[in-house]
RNA sequence: GGCGCGGUACCCAAGUGGUAAGGGAACUGUCUGCAAAACAGUCAUUCGGCGGUUCAAAUCCGCCCCGCGCCUCCA
């Protein structure tokens, strides 16, 4: 079954099909570096690592290609109140990002080009663009003439004459036409500043993403990702930057956005001042809990964000880890097999959800639908773990199939469940327990399950001894 | 005004023509000294509403209601 991708520019699912067969290259919108970041930038940079872990799992090699902004007049601002360089300020930022992104096991991207590394060909190309008259200098700014460029709104479906320009902002009265995009700022007094040859000043924000993206990806490429919110303007100015400039169309093949995370039915926006950071989240749940929540609704829907959704995702991912938490159990006890007709019946048995779990990916990347599958596939674990005649090998099958299918969502199983840790006390007193229900001393056998659930571990008793784990 | 997204059980959520996945909560049962975990059963004759097309609709068409987003910076 082909993989299939949700493109926003033909606003249809379409078969994938990269232009180089073996090679997908792959440009993501990163982040503007001057706050930390928050559970939207997750829910992004999350559905790009899903999307990247899964072209590879189907054979391709990924160039994956994501900016970070570090010259912007939110930086500039912060710096001042913080009184410090704005590279500071984008270094502090950034360097929080990772550290937060690597906790979710996002996968890193190969490069992490800087807006203020490439001022120099930005300019260039802006004196392409005016070269070619798609560009008027206004006193040391320099404008994208939008109506000189046909396609301008095919991304984004908005057709000029329809926009309500003003509607939100202030109109420029010198800019030949509402919708013009600044390709270069004049610098105010105070303010950074680059040499150029329209006097200092520094670039808009748009350029930087088809300088650079062209730069590590070539002229034309597969894959530009953001969030929906960059839909328009960013995404739409950039194709027409690159594509009045390069002459080639399209300039990108598939456009895919995800949606927003919702609080209270409203967008998490740093402008609204709803926004959740991750920092803050990690102090109430695991990473991998976020992660699993935020693959547990489809990328291009709403996401809503709670607590006690959060609390929901958690209870689930624990059904994951008890679940091999109790396989490593049984692993550890159980014989192994007679022969390997049994073995090889389960796995047969097995390849069904592996199956499912594939359609499902290749779906548009259908996260939500293969974490059913896995829960259907945990479920029929879990009961051909009653059958008696169960042995090691197939115990071993099934769990490396649960991890194997996580490990393709990037969530991280191994390492979350206590089998491995070691605690002398703990088993010393489960055997002291076991001594006394053996001679029916309930109580004291209470007396110690009570002491060790103080200390936050539960204790199970199965048919083939007391297991403990730690209690979430 | 333009463009667009969404409305599936108590909550979350998949499903875009073939008769409603999955998770959480709840209740009942099996197991257990008691628990826990697990399993079994119950939990939407129905998918915002009303019409239409079809042998067949949550899925297609029309109208309507509700919520949200973009048209400023935002993942």
């Amino acid at each position: 079954m082909p993989l299939k991708v949700y493109n926003n520019l033909t606003r249809k699912k379409e078969e994938f099909a990269p232009i180089d067969p073996s090679l997908v290259k792959m440009y993501v919108c990163g982040i503007t570096p001057y706050d930390e970041t928050h559970l939207g930038h997750a829910r992004a940079y999350v559905t790009f690592d899903i999307i990247k872990r899964h072209l590879e799992y189907s054979g391709y090699k990924v160039k994956h290609i994501q900016n970070i902004t570090d010259i912007d007049d939110k930086i500039i601002k912060k710096a001042k109140i913080n009184d410090q360089s704005i590279s500071e300020v984008a270094e502090h930022y950034s360097n929080s990002f990772f550290e937060v992104m690597d906790k979710l096991n996002i996968k890193r991207a190969d490069v992490y080009p800087k807006a203020t590394e490439h001022i120099k060909e930005m300019i260039g190309w802006i004196k392409g663009l005016q070269d070619k008259g798609f560009a008027y200098e206004l006193n040391g700014d320099v404008y994208f003439e939008v109506q000189k460029f046909k396609g301008y709104g095919k991304l984004s479906k908005h057709k000029m004459e329809d926009q309500q320009a003003g509607a939100r902002v202030e109109l420029d009265a010198r800019k030949k036409d509402p919708l013009d995009f600044a390709l270069w700022k004049a610098a105010k007094p105070d303010e950074p500043y680059w040499l150029s040859p329209w006097g200092n000043g520094r670039p808009g924000w748009h350029i930087e993403c088809s300088v650079m993206s062209t730069k590590y990806l070539g002229e034309q490429f597969d894959i530009h990702g953001g969030g929906l919110d960059l839909q328009f303007p960013h995404h739409e100015n950039e194709i027409a930057q690159t594509e009045a400039l390069t002459g080639k169309a399209p300039w990108v093949k598939y456009w895919l956005h995800n949606g927003f995370v919702v609080i209270n039915q409203q967008k998490m926006s740093k402008s609204l001042g709803n926004f959740f950071t991750l920092i803050d989240i990690y102090k109430k749940f695991d990473p991998m809990v976020v992660r699993f929540f935020l693959l547990s609704t489809h990328y291009r829907s709403p996401l809503n964000f709670s607590d006690a959704q959060l609390k929901e995702a958690e209870e689930a991912y624990q059904k994951l880890t008890s679940t091999i938490d109790n396989l490593d159990f049984l692993i550890s006890k159980v014989k192994t097999a007679e022969n390997d007709v049994e073995v090889a019946e389960t796995d047969d048995e097995l390849a069904v959800y592996k199956r499912k779990f594939g359609e499902m990916m290749d779906d548009d990347f259908n996260t939500a639908g293969a974490i059913g599958v896995i829960f259907e596939l945990v479920k029929f674990i879990n009961d051909h773990v009653k059958e008696e005649k169960i042995d090691k090998e197939s115990l071993m099958h099934d769990k490396q199939m649960i991890i194997g299918f996580c490990d393709l969502l990037g969530i991280n199983l191994v390492g979350k469940t206590s089998s491995g840790d070691q605690s002398f006390n703990i088993e010393k007193l489960i055997e002291e327990r076991n001594q006394a229900r053996g001679g029916k001393n309930f109580k004291r056998a209470d007396e110690i399950r009570k002491q060790l659930e103080d200390n936050g571990i539960i204790l199970e008793d199965t048919a083939y001894g007391t297991k403990w784990r730690k209690n979430a």
